[in-house]
DNA sequence: TATTAGCACTCGAAACATACGAGTGCTAAC
DNA sequence: GTTAGCACTCGTATGTTTCGAGTGCTAATA
């Protein structure tokens, strides 16, 4: 695809926005009068013409105006883009350490990812920050009844998990203290890959007759780890897909539906945003996204970032015909405000 | 709605059956060769003026068939709630004690929701079983670092919730081991109704210096308690509903699927389920449901019932062509299913 | 008296026909 | 290079016709 002249960028530019706005095909008339351009409609025509041929706009049928093709949303949307880079955004809000306690921080996102979608009227998608190599950060055992042993478990990122573990006959308090100090002393910023299986071995030598219990709790522990490892996906509005009639029949909806349910497709979406070499905000239009099921769509998303390097995804979904510039522009927003809650905290 | 003779009360369960299968308005002819009753389609007619007249079957439109309203399907579900009552159910599966850990079970329910709408087809809810006055089990405090307690809640059924509280200056061991002390030997075993001002009062003057540290504690104990009462909701299979073309247009399917979106409504749905005298399956249909937007729909729900007493709601959500006798099947089954892989490990 | 056969009638759905108009491409003039 | 003008296209909206499933009613039948 060739360099376009400047006339046809702006006519491109002015086709695109017109069919956001719209949603119907856009005609020459419509644009010789849309542009500041002053030219009639038979030139746009043949610039029309010409656009077409090049693969950025298409006819639905024969006498009908033009809508942009991928490619076509494609230079507006970078377009678009390099704009928006010059730009410095603010930020507002206040909040206070929200990342103390997991379900704050679950309540918080699903919060977000609810009024982004009502915003924006699209359905919108978020994860959690994850922290790309999580370590146990402290571990503590203590004796709940007769029979259960309790492990906290907390890992980076503030993430406490805890575990009950069964036991046949009760341990004193004292033995327990030891199995935590025991525990604490080798496993205290361990990863799971640290965590071979020498030092499993050592740690059992060392707790004697109560590495069968200590093995348990390592169980428990790599469940913390993975759980905490695991992303938790939040998704909003999936409704909204249905107020765009251009999405077309019941069938190709519902399919749309599904994937919005389906967390594996938006894990898929995540992983590719996060692993991406771009930062910040990506716009993936119709075919463009990685996952399958989404060719009608277009998925704008953005990355945040915790200081400590966890990472989290932010996605809205929508029709092709999508206001891209002012998604772009909440979804900036919304990254700074939300890199700024989260560190708060950890200031 | 005066007793119907059996012959009529033959013919509407004809009528309901077949329209279920169908979801095409039955007319008289189907009628006479679908039953044993060996009428010809004339008598049918007439029995379906009558039946018509009752106001439990209509017609979409003069000269197409009947099709059953909801006091039609009433009489149908409530005959088959009684043939059912009657049959012993069995329970197969096992698993193993899946409460000891919360997130575990959500994980669980999570899933049930998810094949359950797979093998119906229909819209699917359930939520966790719920304690109806929570008790604090056991609290446990413990110096993370420098400047953080963390409080380990546990309540009633095993739910285990985790408060990081953030102070001036460290503690000392002991001085932790000490409030630890102190506060379970108020707390435990209380609800939130038994802690009363004058029981912290007595507390706070117990604890000396740490009073402000131990009033933090208490709220992170609230809110537990609180997080421990809230319901748990998970949905499935929402776009099934797509799947039934006689929702009709796109604003109604929307609306629907925002109602099961909306865990408000689903709240709605649960508390008028529990509290309902019926005990077990409870059918409702179009206009019965005791919320909103569920007009063109029918809902199903049972209660499962822990040992302890906890209690918790599966709902499923269909069209009023749903194949009640197959979805009551189902949730008796899945309930008895539910109460034994929940009690097993209580035992 | 209850049942049934027969028939005229209704009305939605599907098939077909027509009209309208937005928008095009092309040509010729500016 | 730009524009005015015009014939042409084709999807949508609207109107018309046909078809048939199903009804209600009446009169004949068991």
């Amino acid at each position: 695809m060739e360099q376009l002249s400047e006339r046809k960028m702006k006519i491109l530019q002015a086709i695109v926005a017109n069919y956001l706005e719209t949603g119907e095909p856009v005609g020459s008339r419509t644009i010789s009068k849309y542009t500041d351009l002053n030219l009639s409609s038979a030139t746009i025509r043949n610039e029309m013409a010409d656009l077409e041929e090049s693969g950025y706009i298409e006819q639905p049928h024969t006498s009908a105006g033009r809508i942009p093709t991928d490619a076509g949303y494609r230079v507006y949307v970078d377009q678009l883009m390099q704009e928006r880079d010059n730009e410095v955004e603010e930020m507002r809000q206040e909040r206070e350490g929200l990342l103390e306690r997991v379900d704050r921080m679950e309540v918080m996102l699903k919060q977000v990812a609810k009024v982004l979608a009502y915003n924006t009227n699209y359905a919108t998608m978020i994860t959690a920050p994850q922290f790309q190599d999580i370590r146990v950060k402290f571990l503590q055992l203590s004796m709940v009844d007769e029979e259960h042993i309790l492990a906290v478990i907390v890992v980076d990122g503030n993430i406490i998990k805890n575990q009950l573990i069964t036991v046949e006959e009760p341990l004193a308090n004292d033995e327990v203290l030891k199995l935590s100090i025991l525990m604490n002393s080798f496993l205290q910023g361990a990863s799971l890959r640290d965590i071979n299986i020498e030092m499993i071995q050592t740690m059992k030598v060392q707790a004697g007759i109560y590495a069968d219990v200590l093995d348990r709790i390592l169980n428990g522990v790599v469940e913390a780890v993975k759980s905490a490892d695991e992303r938790q996906i939040y998704t909003s509005g999936a409704t909204n897909i249905l107020k765009y009639p251009e999405i077309g029949d019941i069938e190709k909806t519902s399919v749309l539906l599904e994937a919005l349910e389906d967390k594996n497709i938006l894990n898929q979406l995540a992983d590719e945003t996060l692993n991406s070499n771009e930062k910040g905000i990506q716009v993936y239009i119709g075919g463009e996204a990685p996952v399958q099921n989404m060719q009608d769509l277009s998925v704008v998303t953005a990355t945040y970032e915790l200081q400590e390097g966890a990472k989290g995804t932010i996605g809205i979904i929508g029709p092709k015909r999508m206001d891209y510039k002012k998604v772009v522009k909440t979804l900036k927003e919304l990254t700074v405000e939300l890199d700024e809650i989260f560190n708060k905290k950890e200031k």
